[in-house]
DNA sequence: TACGATCTTTGACAGGATGTAAGATATTCA
DNA sequence: TGAATATCTTACATCCTGTCAAAGATCGTA
């Protein structure tokens, strides 16, 4: 009764794993790449993968998850709970940044997929909870506006991020794109005035 | 030299307008559909649609190009010069928001194809424009902040503007997502206090 | 270590979509 | 009406997704 809820499967974890690994460097360097490209950089069979994912669909779901798991690893690294919550706001929300850029292409092939809305949101549920936990630090300290819900300005907040993200590759200096990013955060985020 | 760039097309002026207009239906009702599909519905053969569109992405990109005019049309009508303009953006916001909505499937199927970020910025330039110019207005009369860029601030109320859009479709109340686009937009706006 | 269960491979196939091509036919404009 | 242009028909090549079945390899365990 040792942790084994995998049973039989040392060989198929492996081959899971490869092809998962495959995916996120084949689709990302194209991403009309077929099954049998990733098959191959897996180093297995086209069937294997339909073993695996019964389609290219949940292929690509997987994959998706995998990338939510590094950006909730790369967020909680950058410690959401230390410090003002603005800096802690910036400082997760460009963690959390890292791993969509580094697969820009996969990001909007997965962004493109067909999708209810209700499992979209669970799914980017546990990030953004992280983001509206630290709004809700900064509106129990005084530091944010506590008219607008927190969900909302970490909604806000993200959409910011990414608007910063594609200026900078518009051709726009990092420097002069973060401080615009910066103070529009700090600006939307702000208490009400007296 | 009376105005008939289009020599020798009568037919297939009929043609393609057919084409893009069922391309436009078929493709907004089911986004997988072939171009064998779109071809029925427009009462015309595939190979027709082939002498039309050399590819299936070039039609996708000639339908995008007719959703973005109609965009620009009813951004027009709300009228962008006439009175405050908080009130002016916020208003060409929403008729901007319309054609997208109308064919939503479809949008998601265009902002999916692979893109390269010039001819991306340069397609959407009309539309960003006209919301910029909105801006710079506000700038000019003290109504907006001028510390940031009107181009910035413009893309910065897309962001927000799809937010809502979206935040709806979640299920909160029209009134409410409203009134947090609202306040949002006016917040980040405001000018910089003296 | 040998067995039985689980995975993987091989090979093959069906269906459907994208593109391409050529010749015949119809339409348009002049 | 005649010449240019557009469309239709038919056909083909290619690629990708999914599915199936049987043989082979690997794994955990008895």
């Amino acid at each position: 009764m040792t942790a084994s809820a995998d049973n039989r499967r040392a060989d198929a974890r492996r081959s899971r794993a490869a092809i998962l690994d495959a995916a996120l460097d084949v689709l990302d360097a194209d991403p009309d790449a077929g099954l049998g490209t990733v098959a191959k950089a897996a180093g297995v069979t086209r069937q294997t993968v339909y073993a695996h994912f019964a389609t290219r669909e949940r292929l690509l779901w997987a994959v998706a998850d995998r990338i939510t798991e590094e950006t909730l690893a790369a967020m909680d690294e950058a410690e959401p709970d230390a410090g003002a919550a603005a800096d802690a706001l910036i400082r997760v929300l460009d963690a959390a940044a890292a791993p969509a850029r580094r697969h820009r292409a996969l990001t909007r092939l997965i962004g493109a997929l067909p999708v209810e809305p209700d499992a979209d949101r669970e799914r980017h549920a546990p990030i953004a909870d992280r983001l509206a936990s630290v709004v809700e630090r900064g509106q129990r300290s005084g530091e944010f506006d506590t008219r607008l819900r927190a969900d909302w300005l970490a909604a806000a907040a993200v959409r910011l991020a990414h608007l910063a993200a594609e200026t900078q590759e518009a051709g726009q200096t990092p420097a002069a794109v973060q401080q615009a990013l910066r103070m529009s955060l700090l600006k939307l985020l702000a208490p009400a005035a007296p």
